[in-house]
DNA sequence: TGTACATCAGTGAACGCGCGTTCACTGATGTAC
DNA sequence: TGTACATCAGTGAACGCGCGTTCACTGATGTAC
């Protein structure tokens, strides 16, 4: 049934980012065929190049997709949560969720994307689209700081979210084995309770100002 | 040429073996070919099937052979190292180091082959080599830890070990931007200094003082 | 408002290519005598 | 020790298959009149 209408050509065009956003996250960017994301959007293979010009110009295109979903799903625990502190820990806690911890279910793009854009370089349009969500990402995470001191709070922002993907990556790659839990349960239980107890050590000021900002 | 002794054999077997360690994890199981391999090591590619049984079994071998290697060279730091702290920031200040953060060159086997084994599943005889090397990095980070207690220490290693792979994939795929340096940055500093900032506020007077800020 | 027709989103076959794997063959190695 | 020959590691062509991409075609859509 060629020649569908305009409003069925925009809705096809969404379906094919929204299967490569979820396909490229679960099977990696050589993982996917284009039949297999036209088909996951209910249509064939042939018809892929009048909505991209080429798989690479897809999958920048999703990833970028998948960043601003994974954007509004912090935005809306940040909405929901009481205090910036707060935020951070749903944040961690839903990231190494049992959910996101099925290797056969996509999740975070930062944690299943970072080798396949290693290996892709620079000159692939998935680099610039990966580079910027994992910026925002940062970025969203140090607002969220409360050392007070921008620099530390970016620095922190970092290092958090290499715990947290690098800790998503490890319990997908190790999944069925028991030390895939302990590795989740020790970074949720780090990124839950970190700065409470480093924060105040260091800053020394500030020790007896936050006795229960760790509370739940 | 064909019939080489047995001694250009196993030398020959040793480089497929190399060849492969490096290969998979500078390109990742998918961008690497059979030929590729054996044209790596000198050989084409008809004679491999004399060597392994197939390219899957290949690859677990060569993910057992890049954790032996990664095994080694920690171990070469421990005993450099005056005392066990210093060996664990050695190794993570090695581990971050600017060649690792090149992405065109293969580096830590638990970084680079994560998302590929996450996806292989648990059926391809990768996932156990896999899982085995990580399990063996973190014993060995295990008994580096300083707080006497040796379900912490091993806590701290899982999430040590996360930082560490997180921040190098993450610098890896944001390489030729300075977030990859922030990055890099921030968890080299963050693995320098945690023990000493976070365990004695921790261990001594602080923790019964405090709520319960760990839990969980 | 109804009709004629140009447009173009989607189809499915086809193209060129490269992959993992197989196999008949080669000829130096290693061994039996 | 020397000779004859069976062995088998390595070669390179070939197989079947699947990939990214192209293209002639289809026929409902959207529009000009």
């Amino acid at each position: 049934m060629p020649r569908v209408s305009k409003a069925q050509s925009q809705a096809n065009h969404q379906a094919i980012e929204a299967a490569a956003s979820r396909l490229f996250r679960e099977r990696g960017l050589h993982g996917v065929t284009v039949a297999d994301v036209m088909a996951d959007a209910g249509l064939t293979h042939g018809g892929f190049y009048a909505h991209y010009p080429s798989k690479d110009a897809l999958a920048a295109t999703a990833c970028e997709s998948a960043f601003a979903v994974a954007a509004g799903k912090w935005q809306r625990r940040i909405d929901a949560a009481a205090t910036p502190r707060e935020a951070r820990r749903v944040i961690a806690e839903r990231y190494l969720g049992a959910a996101n911890c099925d290797p056969s279910v996509a999740s975070c793009p930062t944690a299943t994307l970072a080798a396949d854009v290693a290996r892709a370089g620079a000159e692939h349009p998935i680099h610039a689209a990966y580079v910027e969500g994992v910026r925002k990402q940062i970025d969203t995470l140090a607002k969220l700081g409360a050392s007070g001191d921008s620099a530390r709070d970016r620095a922190d922002a970092c290092t958090r979210l290499a715990t947290m993907m690098g800790a998503l990556l490890l319990a997908r790659a190790c999944h069925g084995d028991p030390l895939a839990d302990d590795i989740v349960a020790a970074a949720r239980a780090r990124l839950a309770t970190d700065d409470a107890i480093r924060r105040p050590s260091r800053t020394s000021s500030t020790r007896r100002t936050k006795p229960k900002s760790g509370a739940r």
